[in-house]
DNA sequence: CGGGTTTGTTAATTCTATGTTACAAGAGAA
DNA sequence: TTCTCTTGTAACATAGAATTAACAAACCCG
């Protein structure tokens, strides 16, 4: 079966989560549930198309419960996070949160239906595809394979590795104690032009002679850089993938 | 002025027309409006944060206009595209439609608002929170980056500081010394016209001709100069963001 | 093993940033 | 106004950083 039609529904208030999950059902997904402050952490990790996050009561349970699904490492990469919503939490809620969508409650079926729908086929598709293009620049993760203009080119598996690091964090200067630590390993002692090195390799490897992928920040150190072109008419919102196109 | 909040309203029908733009212009946004199936082509071209497409009525001129706004080359990259949306209509939309957000009619003006911010953050690309404003003016701490009119702009280390100090504290007025000893380091012994020489290479490179931003307090130093109109209204409503965001 | 590839290091070279000086322009006071 | 002190600007020297090539050690695959 698929498992984008999986739910978990995390919630405080054992009414709403009830009747969202027989809602959820009619719907054709298959919810199960959970309930806040003390969240199951292991069952999130299971493969999932989405988390539905009741916070139609913005306390301070809902604030740490939204936390922790926000941290990079709890959510799987294709699950899709979506806050369920009371009016007055509507005008309390950053902007800057990372829900996929939000559905306000009380509901209408209908939105609930589409929004979820929405919500899963946005980030299992983009992330299910796998690629991430900037350019003529592509790379594929799963694949280990990066291909410049369509055509593949060979990385070790180091230069691999650092530009897979830059892509995915775009934009972001990354100091080469930074890069270091990231890729080598918090071991590393010295290293002193190593990252260098390994950019120009990457830089020469990708055609990047003008340097237009790669940013050398002089006296700080690198970043890849993304054009305002480069972005997804709807990003997909998690911290790695802001920013990043993936297709 | 700041671009973001400028909204482009394409409307089928006049009156839900005329009650956005008064919802929106309550909400502290810039609209304007237009009129489909005959769309002026060239007004959404402008920088916009976001085409906000009314579809209460999910016809033939409806789908024309999604398919027109949903090109590629149509709707500039920094563009948001959200959907306001009957609750018919919401049972027909396909989930593949590239809205950035999806609006219910009728809505509630608090979820009208949080959707505009929200669809305008995400899209907007200000993604790196620690981004600063000022006037046409931005600067990033993470990415070491200063825009001018959304331009980026190279700055070297020092330059990239000086500014960086001047722009966080805003109208106060810092002896050269003073600056030499936050910036340079305590330190340093003489400097004569260090400072006056870094400060010309900024304003050069910002484009301060007319010292509108950085302003010379003779006799005793330099000062960024921030009015009041440059303050930035800010979606966000937890302290931790207003404090990241304002200067 | 042995040949190729990957990886890290060193050192020469090129490039950029930075501070200084010298002078021109400007501001303010009498 | 004129004189004086302050600030702006250009040009230059040099310190420091990044790029690059060449080499050597480690690694991997048969």
């Amino acid at each position: 079966m698929d498992e984008q039609s999986a739910v978990m529904i995390l919630g405080g208030s054992p009414n709403i989560v009830s009747s969202l999950k027989s809602d959820l059902e009619v719907l054709g997904f298959r919810p199960s549930t959970g309930r806040y402050p003390d969240v199951d952490v292991e069952a999130i990790k299971k493969p999932l198309g989405a988390v539905l996050l009741e916070l139609t009561v913005y306390d301070h349970d809902a604030i740490s419960v939204y936390e922790l699904l926000s941290r990079e490492e709890i959510l799987p990469p294709k699950t899709a996070l979506v806050g369920l919503v009371s009016e007055t939490v509507m005008g309390q809620i950053p902007v800057d949160y990372k829900f996929t969508d939000i559905i306000r409650f009380p509901y209408k079926i209908a939105e609930l239906g589409l929004r979820m729908h929405r919500a899963i086929y946005l980030y299992h598709h983009e992330f299910a595809k796998d690629t991430i293009r900037v350019g003529n620049l592509s790379i594929s993760p799963s694949r280990y394979e990066v291909k410049v203009n369509g055509q593949p080119i060979v990385l070790s598996h180091k230069e691999y590795e650092l530009l897979k690091y830059l892509i995915t964090h775009p934009n972001n200067v990354f100091t080469r104690e930074k890069l270091l630590a990231s890729i080598w390993g918090d071991n590393v002692i010295d290293g002193s032009r190593t990252v260098d090195v390994h950019i120009r390799r990457v830089r020469a490897k990708i055609g990047d002679i003008d340097q237009t992928y790669i940013k050398t920040v002089h006296g700080v150190g690198y970043a890849f850089r993304f054009r305002d072109e480069d972005y997804l008419r709807h990003p997909v919102i998690n911290d790695t993938a802001l920013g990043k196109q993936v297709i």
